[in-house]
RNA sequence: GCCCGCAUCGUCUAACGGUUAGGACAUCACCCUUUCAAGGUGGAAACCAGGGUUCGAUUCCCUGUGCGGGUACCA
């Protein structure tokens, strides 16, 4: 795209539920919020909108920190941190969404409403059948003076919004124009029975008042910004820019969502993947960088970043993309960086892990990856795989052993530090053996690890040391020929 | 039912009316090679359909179709 860069700083904000882990799809909103914020030098705001009381889960909102926090979504005002417009937890803000409730009864945007559930089904049931949209019939719009009556005798309404005639209109950021006819908007309820604003009432409140300048939100919430839109204009206050980017499909083609398995994201901190490769992956879901060049790292990204680029249509994550990336950040990595990170995963010393690092950093994809690969070595004894053939495919008996025997005096004269002489001169022997050298070596590799793959045999050899190295070797020539048979 | 959004290879995408429709992942073949990888080269693979507008539509408009989202005292 050939616009210029928007440079206005944006004032944009994360708000979720903390109804349980965050996924994927949630992040990659947060992540384009977050894009649009640091892109622009403009500040991201983190809030709790918990004001559904049915949906408290203990420590929510610690997960969605947790999860931030690992990726490097760094928020400059909401939980934790402070700001001008605290409290950031919907739950502690209570008091002023009733105020501004009430603002809205007195300027006659909003009525009170005691409508039992059931009367309200049976009405929507009504109206589907006729095939109108389904809204609120306004019942109780007349009873107001005695609904007055009845709440102050301590009985319980809801506020709902008295919906303006005409059409809704705005400019999206990522949509362009989108306009909605007000008669099919339901007088939505803004404050509930027990006194918590519904979400519809909260947001704008609070996004008003925090500053909000660009409402960067999942296209789900289309539908209810006419909503917002009449609230701001029934407060008086200028509307924010809105950008609803597309949300993230399963490989069933639908929302992601944690009832449909939708992976938490800390679990792939756990499987091993990398932030910033984490970050790559679902940048790309909605957003392409300008060039061919799609391995960025975040701070590419956040120089190329503009809200105004991301475009509309919804995107299947796949995973294999995910694990591509991410092997890439990998080999990306400068040695000691990934001999420090590996140090962590594997609970070990980053600086005897160095050696080993050009090992595997062309062999993983994930860090766990280099648990398994690794784990020869630092076992103490061979763990022999359940299937493994040997000795291995295209090679007898017979030559297995004058295999493992040659290696063996050849580690008792020369030792294992040299393993290109090592190689060269058992390659020989392979030749005089009549074998190709990708079955012969299986020969070794089976010996060593238990398995017929792993880092580079030789260069194990040297990791593991002379003593080691050929015990391994007697222990697999015992295995084709038990001791008690031996001549 | 009603409303809204979306529509390029299997997947993520590029293209701002004129291109042999480009790239990445995945996939296939070959090369390299001590296993496995990595890397290299090459292949197969897409403009949902029908109408317009235009000298010219993947691109703009309309309709249809498909997919998705919303229709709660959940967000």
């Amino acid at each position: 795209m050939a616009h210029s860069h928007t440079t206005t700083p944006m004032r944009v904000r994360f708000a979720p539920s903390p109804t349980g882990a965050l996924h994927l799809g949630n992040v990659r909103t947060a992540l384009f919020s977050w894009l649009a914020a640091r892109a622009t030098g403009g500040d991201f705001i983190l809030r709790i909108e918990d004001t559904d009381q049915e949906r408290y889960v203990e420590g929510g909102d610690l997960t969605v920190f947790e999860t931030l926090r690992w990726l490097g979504l760094d928020w400059d005002e909401g939980p934790e941190v402070g700001g001008p417009h605290a409290p950031y937890v919907q739950s502690q803000r209570k008091a002023l969404y009733t105020e501004y409730g009430e603002k809205l009864v007195a300027a006659g945007h909003a009525y009170w409403c005691t409508c039992t559930p059931d009367r309200l089904e049976a009405m929507r049931l009504e109206q589907q059948h006729r095939g109108q949209p389904t809204r609120y019939d306004r019942h109780c719009l007349s009873r107001q003076d005695e609904i007055a009556t009845h709440r102050a005798a301590g009985g319980t309404a809801v506020l709902r919004l008295r919906m303006p005639e005409g059409m809704s209109a705005w400019d999206d950021v990522v949509r362009g124009r989108i306009e909605f006819s007000n008669a099919e908007i339901d007088d939505s309820v803004l404050l509930k029975s027990d006194g918590f604003p519904t979400y519809h009432l909260a947001v704008v409140v609070d996004d008003h008042l925090m500053e909000i300048t660009h409402v960067i939100r999942s296209e789900e919430w289309i539908p209810s910004t006419p909503k917002h839109l009449a609230l701001y204009a029934a407060f008086g206050w200028t509307p924010p820019a809105f950008a609803h980017v597309p949300i993230v499909l399963g490989p069933d083609k639908k929302k992601l969502s944690k009832r449909h398995g939708a992976k938490r994201l800390l679990d792939y901190r756990s499987d091993g993947y990398l932030p910033a490769a984490l970050i790559n992956a679902m940048a790309l879901l909605g957003w392409s960088p300008p060039g061919d060049e799609d391995i960025l790292s975040v701070d590419d990204i956040v120089k190329l970043f503009d809200i105004h680029d991301v475009h509309a249509s919804p995107a299947v994550f796949d995973p294999q993309r995910l694990d591509a990336i991410n092997a890439r950040h990998i080999r990306l990595l400068p040695p000691a960086e990934l001999a420090h990170i590996l140090g962590a995963w594997l609970d070990r010393d980053p600086e005897s892990l160095l050696p080993l690092i050009p090992l595997v950093q062309e062999r993983i994809t994930t860090l766990e990856d280099a648990s398994t690969l690794l784990s020869p070595i630092f076992s103490t004894a061979v763990i022999w795989g359940d299937d493994v053939a040997f000795p291995p495919k295209n090679v007898t008996v017979d030559q297995a052993i004058t295999l493992l025997d040659a290696c063996r005096s050849d580690v008792a004269a020369n030792g294992t530090a040299d393993p290109t002489g090592l190689r060269t001169r058992l390659t020989e022997t392979v030749t005089s053996l009549g074998l190709k050298p990708r079955d012969a070596f299986r020969v070794i590799y089976c010996a060593l690890f238990g398995q017929p793959t792993g880092i580079p045999v030789f260069d194990a050899m040297a990791v593991l040391g002379q003593e080691a190295t050929a015990a391994r070797l007697v222990a697999a020539r015992e295995r084709l020929v038990p001791a008690s048979e031996q001549v």
